[in-house]
RNA sequence: GCCCGGGUGGCGAAAUGGUAGACGCGGGCGACUUAAAAUCGCCUGGCCUCAGGCCUUGCAGGUUCGAGUCCUGCCCCGGGCACCA
């Protein structure tokens, strides 16, 4: 940078030296209002062009705001947008709100505050703090799920699942969960916890409201197959759904004419080795068929299950315990007694919620036939194995089985049922009807009327929306009533068609509802006679690309797509699928310090005993003194708080060494970073590129504050590229309009080249890469010549738009950058005219060679063997073998 | 236990079976400055007998002219599922 130092130091003596050269905050305030003003980014539909619909997940507004792990998935899909946006596509590029749902309700609970004035306030706060990214929404499809024009069209697709017969109520054991005050799904109870909160779930019957996702299951499985999705979520999926192909058994239970167990298996080639059966301790015939004498122990074991948790029944690991019921099944091929057992290793949900145990080749059957000493029969015999073998082999001591390879029985054994009438061939899955009723107020009404004669009708589509009632208390009641009963005006009313007095229901709708269709109504959001036209859904579905959280994979993707495939059968939409390529971006991790202290019971009066990482240990889940063993409890430090004293990280008061911990960030860890102060010090493209140059997208990262001062040189490198801030009053560096020297050219034809194909490919990091070795290298020979100064700010538009608008005008251009044609690189300059080939011996490298770019491989190969280097190895010998690779190396081989 | 990811400099990371460590952080040296910051330039995996050479992508083998990349076995970290019949 030999430039104009004179002219600095003239400066200097005149003005201030301070003068930022390059001013974020000022240039990024100024084209977020004119992308505001002139709508830049409204969506339109120009058929001639190809279409691009990018999405994010639409975010839940919490009360926090945003920290700066959130944006990263928006900035990339941003990024996208504006490439896609000057590669000539129509780009919907639309944001929302998913804004139902518990954690509003919580709120409002805890502070009286109306959860629609919480919305409110935290959708500003979102809205203000994803503005100030530069994101390139078209805000004027903005969605609220809580908006009565919003959940109008949710409650009419309820209406249309309850015509089909794909919503309807059931009374049936649910996961309710007394602190919440509601019921969950099964998606929602994690390791017998509530998955917001971890509050404890039970089990119980209630009369709820269903949706059969069940009906789905095999197309929702086979789909999969045809989505660009990352593999692991796909799996995720198919194991939620947990398909299993087998046999469906009846075994009659003896001395009950009436009764039979039905059973699921897998092994219907193992039937001969059953012994024993088993139902869980739930099961709806184990009162019908306990003898007197066993009564009293049956029942005893039934409540102890019940009040087991779940956790504490895994605590228990593999143990296996159980009661006999005093009854016999009567096997249906040998007609042999056997005793049926309960045991809580069978659970209720799944199959049938009994089993023929064959303990000879399940690892369950085996432990239990050992601990309670039932029979065990070996019937497959695999390859000299010792029981139990749970493979196929081949069939033994079964029959009309025998010498039969295990997939042959399986059939041979399925075809014998169906022909007794003892059974048949079945395929069972995991997944079961979604449960889609809560407890709670803040949701969205059931547009039903329960009418006095107990029928359920729908109200009339012309009533709809069925607006949430006015409340002024939203907590659960402690007994089963909801809160929605509470408004007792807005429950009781009249049928408007019959003039029948009716009530509403008293629940509401899960916050998966509103997600479940959002990506479909902003296609046509402000559509007031119909969810969506026929036109706009096609003219913009599917979702092209679909980025959002793997926390996901099996609630809002699996549910979403179970309520698209419904809608494609009432001929709603014209793809199957809602969204064709989905990327999970990796979190943003922060970190924080870590010690212990002793006041496990957070008791504000105690003094506690203080110690460091390096005192203690870990005892199984707890971690302990590691002197005399007492339980500890872990204390954080926020890493502005550390003190840094001879290399050791310090308590900021207490003298203790503490350990750096980094992990997703959370409140509780003081480990977030807000994007308003990045934002303010940095500005916002400094920290769209930061976030993208970490590390590959789908990566988790962990954050840090030095790290950003790199990308932000870089840019403020490319501004001075462009702007002479020592000459005020030249709005920028004149360009050469010369082609620059062939180097440069080159340069940019590659970096052109490079970062589309990036870019394409999502690499973000390495396209910013590419980027900063263009901004190093380009004016190492000559100044920057006009046409690759133009292109790359047009490569850069996309990653830091604000700078490249800023650029563009400074280059004399009155449009927006954010149509400008992408660049395409000159072939011509992308071959060049000598190459340097590295010269291996024996696979390491020792010399290189400049050869002509179309050099034959001989030429290459003598060229190889005169470099200095090599004939110093090769020491007169001569080479066994010398492998040309073009392009690339040779490789001398002694 | 099972199923996925992943282990590369002090750190974040690059690398169609073909020059390992691009780019960035941090660090070092120098220029500019009264000074500092900012900026600019150079250096920065380890070791040695240093114009050269040896070692190096979790560990141990294998395939290949050539392996971070493919194969086999193992270790460690992260995630998901978990008595699923």
């Amino acid at each position: 940078m030999q430039r104009s130092l004179d002219a600095r130091q003239g400066e200097c003596g005149a003005l201030s030296c301070s003068a930022m050269p390059y001013e974020p905050q000022s240039i990024e305030a100024r084209w977020q209002d004119f992308w505001r003003q002139r709508e830049t980014f409204r969506a339109e539909r120009d058929p001639a062009k190809p279409k691009y619909y990018v999405l994010d997940m639409f975010p839940y507004p919490s009360g926090a705001g945003l920290h700066v792990g959130h944006p990263k998935g928006y900035i990339a899909t941003d990024v996208l947008a504006r490439y896609k946006r000057m590669r000539g596509y129509d780009v919907l590029h639309p944001m929302g709100w998913d804004a139902f749902g518990l954690p509003a309700e919580q709120y409002a609970i805890e502070t009286g505050v109306h959860p629609r004035e919480t919305t409110r306030r935290n959708i500003a706060t979102f809205k203000r703090q994803i503005e100030s990214l530069g994101l390139s929404y078209d805000w004027s499809r903005e969605i609220d799920t809580t908006d009565p024009g919003y959940y109008r069209w949710t409650q009419w697709i309820f209406q249309r699942l309850f015509e089909r017969d794909l919503a309807y109520q059931a009374e049936v054991p649910v996961n309710w969960c007394p602190a919440l005050g509601t019921v969950l799904a099964n998606e929602e109870v994690i390791d017998g916890k509530s998955e917001r909160g971890g509050h404890p779930v039970v089990r119980m019957p209630m009369k709820q409201w269903m949706l059969r996702i069940t009906a789905y299951a095999d197309r929702l499985l086979e789909d999969l197959e045809e989505l660009d999705w990352p593999e692991p979520i796909k799996k995720m999926q198919r194991d939620w759904i947990g398909r299993s192909e087998g046999a469906e058994v009846r075994f009659p239970v003896a001395d009950h004419e009436d009764l039979t167990i039905e059973i699921f298996t897998t092994r219907p080639d193992t039937l001969f080795g059953a012994t024993y059966m088993v139902l869980a301790p739930e099961h709806p015939l184990v009162s019908r068929i306990t003898t007197d004498e066993q009564r009293a122990a049956v029942s005893e074991y039934v409540q102890a299950t019940n009040r087991r948790s779940e956790r504490a029944r895994m605590a228990d690991g593999k143990r296996k315990t159980g009661v006999a019921t005093g009854a016999f099944a009567v096997h249906p091929v040998t007609g042999a007694r056997l005793p049926i057992w309960i045991a809580d290793y069978v659970v209720a949900g799944y199959g049938t919620g009994a089993i023929m145990a064959v303990p000879g080749h399940d690892e369950r059957d085996f432990e239990f036939a050992q601990t309670f000493d039932l029979p065990i029969v070996h019937v497959v015999d695999v390859a000299g194995q010792e029981l139990p073998t749970t493979g196929d082999g081949t069939s033994v001591n079964s029959g009309f089985l025998d010498g039969l390879p295990s997939a042959e029985a399986r059939r041979r054994m399925i075809a014998w049922l169906e022909a007794e009438g003892r059974g048949r061939g079945r395929v069972t899955t995991r997944l079961r009807d979604w449960l889609f009723s809560r407890q709670r107020y803040w949701g969205e009404p059931f547009p039903v009327l329960h009418l006095e004669d107990g029928t359920v009708k729908l109200v009339p589509e012309r009533d709809l929306p069925v607006r949430l009632p006015e409340l002024d208390d939203f907590r659960p009641s402690g007994d089963q009533r909801t809160p929605l009963e509470r408004a007792t005006a807005w429950m009781e009313t009249v049928d408007p068609e019959t003039g029948q007095k009716a009530r509403r229901d008293r629940n509401t709708m899960p916050q998966w509802a509103g997600s479940c269709w959002y990506f479909l109504r902003f296609v046509d959001p402000h559509n007031e006679t119909e969810p969506w036209s026929r036109e706009c859904e096609q003219s913009w579905m599917p979702v092209d690309l679909y980025v959002g959280g793997a926390e996901h994979a099996v609630l809002h993707l699996l549910y979403a797509r179970f309520w698209h495939k419904f809608l494609y059968d009432l001929g709603l939409v014209s793809t199957k699928e809602p969204f064709r390529k989905l990327v999970n971006q990796g979190m943003i991790l922060g970190s924080s310090w870590r010690y212990y202290d002793d006041n496990v019971t957070d008791d504000p009066a105690a003094r506690p005993r203080v110690l460091s990482f390096r005192d203690v240990r870990a005892e199984e889940e707890r971690i302990v003194a590691a002197d005399d063993g007492r339980e500890l409890k872990a204390r954080w430090v926020a890493p502005d708080r550390v003190r840094l004293v001879e290399g050791r990280t310090l308590h900021p008061t207490l003298d203790i060494e503490l350990e750096e911990v980094i992990e997703k960030m959370s409140k509780s860890r003081g480990n977030v970073v807000n994007p308003d102060t990045i934002i303010a010090q940095y500005g916002a493209d400094s920290m769209r590129l930061y976030e993208m140059f970490l590390g590959p997208l789908d990566k988790e990262a962990p954050w840090t504050t030095e790290g950003i001062h790199g990308v932000h040189r870089f840019l403020q490198r490319v501004w001075r590229l462009f702007v002479d801030d020592d000459l005020p009053g030249e709005p920028a560096r004149p360009l050469s309009e010369e082609h620059g020297p062939d180097t440069q050219e080159r340069l940019s034809a590659e970096t052109i080249h490079g970062v589309s194909e990036d870019l394409e490919a999502l690499r973000f990091n390495t396209a910013i890469a590419k980027l900063m070795v263009f901004a190093r290298d380009a004016t190492k020979e000559a100044p920057l010549s006009r046409r690759s100064g133009e292109a790359f700010v047009k490569l850069l538009a996309p990653l830091a738009p604000h700078l490249a608008e800023e650029l563009w005008q400074k280059l004399g251009h009155t449009e927006s950058i954010a149509y400008a044609a992408w660049p395409l690189a000159d072939p011509a300059l992308l071959a060049s005219t000598t190459m340097t080939l590295a010269v291996q011996i024996n696979g390491k490298r020792r010399d290189e060679i400049q050869v002509p770019a179309d050099a034959d491989d001989d030429t290459v190969r003598s060229a190889a063997l005169a470099a200095e280097n090599v004939r110093r190895h090769l020491a007169g010998r001569q080479p066994r073998k010398v492998i040309v690779v073009p392009g690339r190396l040779v490789n001398v081989v002694l």
